[in-house]
DNA sequence: TTGAAAGCGCTAACAT
DNA sequence: ATGTTAGCGCTTTCAA
């Protein structure tokens, strides 16, 4: 820890005890640490060691009063349970540790509000953000991000940096799938309206469904989460669609769960589709998705925020990450 | 956000600028924040209705500088892809939050010794440390908390404040279920061995074990994943074993999704039982675990941190949280 | 190559 | 009830 024991009671190792115990001035201190070229090798060395041996910490908080920066971003998310976004945080600490950053999280808990303020309380000890598909209105994420350089992960603003896990690809094979199958009515258990994936998916959905010759249901869900699948059955098997397709896979899990609860047999009786591929693998039968690379996302992110950070050129890239249906074993012909 | 659009340019309101709107002086526009009791309510008004206007957000590395305090705890885990963690994540993140917190996350990558640098750089800007299952050593923690509070997750230190996901009952009731089928020989699919939860978990399997005249048969995994868990099948079914308690559900679930692949009947030919219960309700079959409120944890270690910064009161408490089988699909007698 | 001095935005005695 | 002043730990001109 950087601490001095005198006493008992610890104390913060400053650049004064360095500069005391090193015999040098507290700007050189400062110097070996920021400036070392600046330095004669040996003083470097000198002060270096002392450093280490009090096990001095440098102060981000003085540090940033003085110069603005504080070395800290902020990667923002609707919520980290989902297991969407763990990857891609786990993705961004991994990078941002690398470079010297530590990482601030928020939870919005897929409010706009929330959202916004922690965005705003966040601004003033964080030198950019990563925000992982903001609910926040364009307006508030322009002025966030001339205030500090924000990158943006699933949401599309012009001007913004920002990385897009573009669904066509998956979702328009996905549809062919279904149809080259013999479906003709699917239905789409939506995903929060403020969300630009669920906007994309009902937008490409229409169109792959309409060259498709498909009928397409959409029913509204608020919320991702395994409980909003499950309500979703009843209205699903009222309609009389014979494929679901899942705004993502915890609300397919859910929708799964609630299935077998009912006795309907998957995918004879009703064919399933996932997205994002979180928990695919794992549920029984093993689901049908769409592949989506969230620790990619992430690392994307990260990486354009930490290339802005250091170089101080701002980017309006628009990175874009291919998906693709991955069959597992949720589909099939609908029942006669 | 907190900008003057002077020019092109935003720029910070600081409390001066403020002041000068207000025609009060700085002082008293701090004041107006930290102890508006002290002040005329109208003054208290006019100073907040400037700084509303302006858009003024405080700067925390000044207010650090100046009081010592930083308005910001720290939550380090393991592996926070792991879904054990991000519901423990959310609830501290909701509880900071609603205190006035920020939180930073630290992801240890499952080393202490990238434990031991997070802790030790953010030790710099926060007040307090949420440890959840710290790979560290306990001088390195004790340490730790002498500097800034700390209150571990499934870690026990004499003398830190604590809560701990006692696996006991559980396992026992898990034990004794097994035994009651009929299984005499049991496998344990271990976790880290830096981890608190293992250590205990082993624990509590030999004696219950003992007690249930079962012979417990441990398999070293290292890093909890489904990938271990898919590797431990060979050594497993060479083993002999009629049933298998796993770490933690990831690795129940890899297992499972290998006994699968190799045609084994899940639970006629073989037992099995996860821990944590974070994914079990998503497997096929519905995966036997052990209950794990990861969330509640979370909850009770903010509350305990948050509280000891409020109060400056340090505990040492040792809060416990209790778990129980929860019997699903994945556990029958053993074949004959 | 190094030191001295000023200042970042805020709080906290101390005055008034 | 409010203003003045000094100072938190660090960086950064400016001098030497």
């Amino acid at each position: 820890m950087a601490t001095l024991r005198r006493d008992q009671q610890p104390v913060p190792v400053t650049i004064g005890h360095i500069a005391a115990v090193a015999g040098v001035s507290r700007s050189t201190v400062s110097r070996a640490f920021s400036r070392p070229d600046l330095l004669r090798p040996e003083t470097v060395a000198r002060v270096r060691a002392a450093a280490a041996d009090l096990g001095y910490v440098l102060n981000h908080a003085a540090r940033a009063l003085s110069t603005g920066r504080f070395g800290n971003i902020a990667v923002v998310v609707p919520d980290i349970a989902n297991p969407f976004f763990p990857p891609l945080v786990r993705s961004v600490q991994s990078l941002a540790d690398a470079s010297g950053y530590e990482v601030f999280l928020g939870d919005s808990d897929e409010t706009a509000e929330r959202e916004a303020g922690l965005v705003s309380r966040l601004s003033a000890q964080v030198d950019g953000f990563v925000l992982a598909a903001p609910r926040l209105d364009e307006e508030r994420i322009r002025e966030l991000d001339a205030w500090r350089p924000t990158v943006l992960v699933n949401r599309d603003v012009d001007g913004l940096a920002r990385v897009l896990i573009e669904p066509k690809d998956g979702l328009e094979q996905a549809v062919r799938h279904l149809a080259s199958l013999g479906h003709r009515r699917v239905a789409y258990l939506a995903g929060p309206r403020e969300s630009w994936s669920d906007g994309r998916r009902r937008q490409v959905l229409e169109s792959a469904a309409a060259a498709s010759r498909l009928e397409l249901e959409v029913v509204e869900l608020g919320r991702p989460s395994a409980d909003a699948g499950r309500g979703a059955i009843p209205v699903v098997r009222a309609s009389g669609v014979t494929a679901v397709i899942a705004f993502d896979d915890v609300v397919a899990q859910g929708a799964l769960t609630e299935l077998a609860a009912q006795g309907v047999r998957i995918p004879d009786e009703l064919s399933l589709i996932g997205c994002d591929d979180t928990l695919a693998a794992g549920t029984s039968p093993a689901l049908t998705t769409i592949s989506a690379a969230s620790a990619e996302a992430g690392r994307t992110a990260a990486h354009v925020l930490l290339d802005v950070l250091s170089t101080g050129r701002r980017t309006q890239e628009r990175v874009t990450i291919a998906t693709r249906l991955v069959l597992r074993a949720t589909t099939a012909p609908p029942p006669r």
